[in-house]
DNA sequence: TTATATTTGACAAATAATGTCAAATCATAA
DNA sequence: TTATGATTTGACATTATTTGTCAAATATAA
């Protein structure tokens, strides 16, 4: 019962996919291959900008796998916090206050 | 209609409360006066360790005071993100998979 | 004023993030 | 098998970010 995959599995997939390799990839990110490796087995972060570039390599929704980025960002924030899970509800809480007072309003 | 205290007015309005000077409060946490100035006014952030410290000196509850400091950590990550609002919802979302699958179920 | 507290900004040190490279491992076709 | 190409691993280099110091500037108040 998986749940949800890792950015890095999802970029592993879609790779796979389309048949190319990782020194492809990675040449079109401008980067080692070894880096895109790590990325795709969640041992390394991508940087935005390779999400971004990656989006558009892979045909990915770009918002999709940026939204699926940023979480696991914030989840790396609390992942050893016992109290990361009430952070997290504090944190949207916050949020909502914020975008409610929004410029615009 | 000020809704939150970020965690620095919170640490100033304690540390006047007790009418502690910035430089004896710095002197405890063995750090220069310039930073905890900067932090009270969250031009800097806190180490957790600090946070600590600073919860006992001041007698704050630790743990709200850490939840405080961490929900600010984790809306600094999304703060200049456009879709910061969806990763956070996201990252809720995988948060309570995490927990229903802890070790001890 | 003078004395003390706080703030500011330039800079230094420490730490973390990002990357390269070469060798090891893995998969598979000859 | 062995040979080839793909991927992984780990040691290390580079760069960026964080955390801190220091001294001068500014505020506060006696």
């Amino acid at each position: 019962m998986k749940e949800s995959k890792t950015t890095g599995e999802i970029l592993r997939e879609e790779r796979e996919k389309k048949g190319l390799l990782l020194r492809q990839v990675a040449a079109m990110l401008d980067i080692d291959t070894a880096i895109l490796s790590k990325i795709e087995r969640s041992e390394r972060k991508a940087t935005k900008e390779q999400i971004i570039k990656l989006a558009e390599i892979l045909d990915l929704d770009k918002d999709n796998l940026l939204i699926q980025y940023l979480s696991e960002k914030i989840l790396n924030e609390i992942k050893d916090e016992e109290l990361g899970s009430k952070a997290l509800k504090v944190a949207e809480q916050k949020m909502k206050y914020i975008s409610k007072n929004k410029s615009g309003n």
